[in-house]
RNA sequence: GUGGAUGUGGCGUAGUUGGUUAACGCGCCAGUUUGUGGCACUGGAGACCGUGGGUUCGAGUCCCAUCUUCCACCCCA
């Protein structure tokens, strides 16, 4: 055998059982609210036919390098998904008797092929939500709510800025830049809160912006949301925007979620397909530079992917799992946490701890049982260095009385409790050591 | 993909102008007598110094190549 390298594929990371607790966690809060707002879980393969994708994504696109390419047995040329998105489109077209409104969320496993560095991977979890069906502003408003509501029950406080395509596009019509320009000079402006005025001037002038056009295009990216009933435009795209901007504040306004919104009329996200509203959540103390989680609103993609006579308006909305689990990791709740909540060491009573065992763990206890012959000191040992709170001895002596001595590790006190009703016995321990 | 750094036991590091058996902390294992943990003490295992060449009497230490990882740029989640 050829010797080998042990390691993982570049981008790629193994998550440890402590690591891995947390992202379940978090995803699991994330599905709760998710299905308290009435999104349905779907699951779609991680393989696809690479067409599929090289349709959606211009064939020049960069983000076509980026795509796995992957081949089956019978030369079939395949890929791996590149996000949620395309594959939720597909599963729309395919299955074109979907009722809608249709609302799903989907959380797994998408490949990217591109550059690595801290918090990006090119194997990672997305969280994505979307609505399918639904025009206007309402669902914008509602998933501001989840947003809120998904990130208060992680314990982040976020802010979530908010912008709109429309009036994006608009503004850099209205400030005179030629249409061949505009997705470039919004590529730019997404780098307004990066950089400098100077280097932004700079960066405008390279692409051939003239400096009338930028002095224009800066004064409407300093706009404030109640100056936007101000201005007035014959430019339909923008005066568009503006309507729908001051829909979904006045919306958000009346959820009482003001104070967690904050336009930011330079917010662009990169993706082409985003036709209004978009978001991007962010820390409120800025602890974390990047997003924390971003969408917004497609009325075209899916549209044009399922190509029948029929129009599918769409919102999404997606969250960061990986950046979410950065935010958590450090705290106490965690790291001071066992994942299993009583240990039961058999001193040559291995079967009777089983059964003791299943008794527990059939009321919810999560139960480990000393399988290692090894001495008491080194399963104690273990039981501490797992922060197991509780650990159970069961030997001769506790066989002959009918008891089992119970340790409490925390409170490093220890007594002893009758068999017979050991369930109800050990409860009470808890209980009290809960209240101290 | 381009540019810049990096690579020493499981982890984090030290290794002087190239010179005998590569050091330290953490971790790991075992013990400090019987069925009791977090501390302390004692002992132990574990590295051909990323890989392949080269210079040299002699290289972890110099040169070249290559790979890995990281940081910028690009793009995004």
């Amino acid at each position: 055998m050829k010797e080998i390298e042990l390691r993982n594929v570049k981008g790629c990371t193994d998550y440890s059982p402590k690591e891995q607790f947390i992202r379940n966690y978090i995803s699991d809060i994330l599905k709760k609210v998710f299905e308290k707002y009435g999104f349905k879980p779907l699951q779609t393969p991680i393989l696809c036919y690479y067409d599929l994708l090289a349709l959606k994504y211009d064939e020049d696109s960069e983000i076509l390098n980026e795509v796995y390419k992957v081949t089956d047995q019978a030369d079939r040329n395949l890929a791996l998904r590149y996000d949620l998105t395309v594959p939720f489109a597909k599963y729309i077209a395919i299955n074109q008797n979907t009722k809608l409104p249709f609302k799903r969320y989907e959380i797994g496993e998408v490949f990217r092929n591109g550059p690595v560095k801290l918090g990006r991977d090119r194997e990672f979890i997305q969280c994505d939500v979307d609505c399918v069906g639904i025009e206007g502003q309402l669902v914008e408003a509602e998933f501001v709510a989840l947003y809120v509501e998904a990130y208060n029950n992680l314990g982040i406080d976020v802010i979530i800025k908010y912008n709109n395509r429309k009036f994006l596009s608009g503004i850099i019509i209205e400030s005179g830049i030629p249409e061949n320009l505009v997705s470039e000079t919004i590529t730019i402006i997404d780098k307004f809160e990066k950089m400098s005025k100077e280097e932004l001037v700079k960066e405008f002038e390279k692409i051939g912006l003239k400096t009338e056009q930028i002095n224009k295009l800066f004064t409407y990216l300093n706009t404030d949301s109640d100056q936007l009933i101000n201005i007035s435009s014959n430019n339909e795209l923008l005066t568009q925007g503006i309507e729908e901007l001051n829909t979904l504040k006045n919306y958000i306004d009346k959820l009482g979620l003001l104070k967690y919104v904050q336009f930011t009329p330079s917010l662009a996200r990169g993706q082409e397909y985003y036709t209004g509203t978009v978001f991007e959540v962010y820390t409120r103390d800025g602890s974390i530079s990047s997003s924390i989680g971003g969408g917004g609103r497609y009325d075209k993609m899916i549209t044009e992917f399922v190509n029948n006579e029929n129009i599918y308006p769409a919102v999404g909305i997606s969250f960061g799992l990986n950046v979410i689990y950065e935010i958590l990791k450090n705290r106490t709740e965690f790291t001071e946490k066992s994942l299993t909540d009583v240990f039961i060491i058999p001193m040559g009573t291995e079967i009777e701890c089983l059964k003791i065992a299943g008794l527990l763990r059939n009321s919810g206890y999560k139960v480990e049982v000393e399988m290692k012959n090894r001495k008491m000191k080194k399963s104690l040992e273990y039981a501490n260095d797992e922060k197991i709170p509780y650990v159970l001895i069961l030997g001769e002596d506790e066989l002959v009385n009918n008891c089992i001595t119970v340790k409490d590790m925390k409170q490093k006190t220890q007594q002893q409790i009758s068999t017979t009703n050991i369930l109800e016995e050990f409860n009470k321990i808890v209980d009290i050591s809960k209240n101290i």
